[in-house]
DNA sequence: CGCCGATTGGACCCGTCGGTCCAGACGTCT
DNA sequence: AGACGTCTGGACCGACGGGTCCAATCGGCG
């Protein structure tokens, strides 16, 4: 049913769109583009993807939100101390910084979520998981005694869940790196703070 | 140039495209939708507007941006205590959760504001407004004593502005409440905490 | 080799949508 | 009243983009 030939040419046919995407927004990529940017043709898109755009719009959007938690890994998935939460923020604010407009976070949240159902599952879980785990590096941090039982691991990972996508979008949006990263600094100092 | 009647006409156009750019996003309003809602012609749209769709986006977006603002008075215009800062998140949660998908804040930063330079000034310059009376805000109560001098206003404001739009992102892509009602809240708190 | 399904190329179809154009109605000012 | 500019209706056009179709090629397996 799909040889590796075929799952290699998926592939490429995914990445090539999440990148086109990323770059220039949902709106502006066509079949053609895609097309033309991994050197296919119509045929092999239809082949591939039997419901046609919407279909290879949801293999995208499975594809970046394995990419958003992806790419802050290591980091995310050891904040067990100040030291690794600060590496972690560090990480963070580098790569937004560099992508710009060319955000995968953004580009899913933003645009690929909107309306089909499918598709907000998939944003759903995907910030579920993102969550999880900063609520488990908070935590950690707790257990180990670098911050005050007070405090509330869920509602504070929730807070610097928030501003890592409202810093996202709106440096989409102004091309400003102020909000992100004062915001993002600001939740994580606030873990240290005394209640 | 533009009696009293074309005015209202042009007025009609405006406030029915932003209506139906909030309910559906920009992507799935065409100028025939937006002909059908306010009851005009293709002429008399591109009578008012020669420039044709982007020049009305352009439209759109100004009315949007004034409505972000607007929406939110008098009480953000007035953030001199402590209740009044809890009135008006309350005011502002209560909003976002009755509006849901059709948000002038998201359509406006997430989807009008991509791309046009134009546009992208206007997001900006909404923001800054919109900071600043945060800003003015915070430094109200510190004024009276209501919270700790050592609180940076542009700082705490900032990362106030930020929970909103990330939380009123992730409501319209996921069509929950917790992250801006739980973002906005800690942001808030975090004010009058010692430092 | 010869079969068969997976794979590929690309021409073609058709609905949608932004945009143009012209003719006519309206209104106002002299 | 008459004239001129504003306003309105709607037919029409051309480009673009998603989707269909068929024929050709590839590649593994008996």
């Amino acid at each position: 049913m799909l040889t590796a030939k075929g799952a290699a040419t998926r592939q490429r046919i995914v990445d090539g769109a999440a990148q086109l995407i990323r770059e220039q927004g949902v709106v502006n990529v066509g079949l053609d583009d895609i097309r033309a940017a991994t050197s296919t043709s119509k045929s092999q898109l239809f082949h591939y993807f039997p419901d046609g755009k919407s279909d290879l719009m949801l293999a995208v959007a499975r594809h970046e939100a394995e990419q958003v938690i992806a790419e802050q890994m290591p980091q995310l998935g050891e904040l067990t101390t100040w030291r690794k939460w600060q590496a972690w923020r560090r990480r963070v604010l580098k790569m937004y910084d560099e992508q710009r407009e060319g955000c995968a976070l953004s580009a899913l949240v933003g645009q690929l979520g909107l309306g089909d159902t499918t598709t907000r599952q998939i944003v759903g879980d995907m910030l579920d998981r993102w969550l999880q785990y900063l609520v488990d590096g908070v935590e950690a941090l707790r257990a180990s005694g670098e911050i005050s039982e007070a405090v509330d691991p869920v509602r504070s990972a929730t807070a610097i869940l928030t501003a890592i996508n409202g810093g996202a979008t709106m440096l989409v949006a102004t091309d400003r790196m102020n909000y992100l990263e004062t915001a993002l600094t600001a939740a994580i100092d606030d873990l240290r703070r005394p209640v």
